[in-house]
DNA sequence: GATTTAATAAGAAAAATATTCTATATAAAT
DNA sequence: ATTTATATAGAATATTTTTCTTATTAAATC
């Protein structure tokens, strides 16, 4: 599908804030509000956007200790890494799990309260998932960017 | 801020699609709209809700190949990771960056069409940057999961 | 124990927005 | 020249958000 200028002023804004109206969007596109709204249409059934999402404060919910931790398997057969990652998908606290070039096979990103859940959730979770070889763990200290609009310039 | 099951079953489906109506979420709730209404508008002025957005599929915008970056800088006085967060912070290509604990300083999430891209990337904005010691990158091949919401249970 | 007070919720009314419909314009294709 | 497809605009309608008034409940105060 082709995205014209306009098609990425609209992902661009909507990406900020997609509370944005047809109306306001019109305004600053110089478009008409029904020409906002087809496009917009266009764009979610071609999946260009493929979702609507509210970004909940993770300090606000207790939840501001992450981690990123690398996971090495034992044995790399497609049977392995498919058992792992169903099991990864139910673990609550993973809310990106990639699978991964180099040293290591995944790279988790994990959301708790402290130390402490962290300590709970390794213990009683991770490292009773099947297959694993090894996790290394590194912890956030500060979050510089943490952005979910991909620029389109 | 205290949130009771309704504020967090709210938030789960906000997290989830933030296109739902009032009328909707008051169904599921067993709640009246204005009573659902009332707990959002608390939660956005509290920060619990702190944004709406739209995603965007990368697929779809020539930006599928992920890159993890772990930077090691040269110093750690604070004036030189200021520096060095203020211009990471202005590249579009970067939509994460945090500051971590262990063998390296930061890990940073880059987005781009191709191996290519990121070639020109690194070579023409993240080794120019001020006070970089060392980069590794690590290349996604897939993605597991990848959520935005934060379960509150 | 009766009476305020504060917080939450419900329903109706009003305002704003999304969506549909009809009509035009424009450029490419025949 | 004529058809076809695509994008747009404006008006009409449907839906949703927001406001307003009233009621309920539980805790706090006398």
């Amino acid at each position: 599908m082709k995205l014209d200028a306009i098609d990425k002023q609209i992902l661009e804004l909507l990406q900020e804030n997609s509370k944005r109206t047809n109306k306001e969007l019109s305004y600053k596109l110089n478009l008409s509000v029904t020409a906002v709204f087809e496009r917009i249409k266009r764009l979610e059934k071609e999946g260009v956007l493929s979702k609507y999402v509210a970004l909940v404060n993770k300090e606000k919910v207790n939840r501001s200790f992450v981690v990123f931790c690398h996971i090495k398997l034992l044995q790399h057969s497609k049977s392995f890494l498919t058992r792992f990652e169903a099991e990864v998908l139910k673990l609550d606290e993973v809310l990106e799990c990639y699978h991964v070039s180099g040293d290591y096979d995944y790279i988790l990103k994990i959301f708790v309260s402290d130390m402490n859940a962290y300590r709970e959730f390794m213990v009683t979770k991770l490292t009773t998932l099947q297959h694993i070889g090894s996790t290394q763990s590194t912890f956030m200290i500060g979050e510089v960017k943490n952005s979910t609009a991909i620029s389109l310039s």
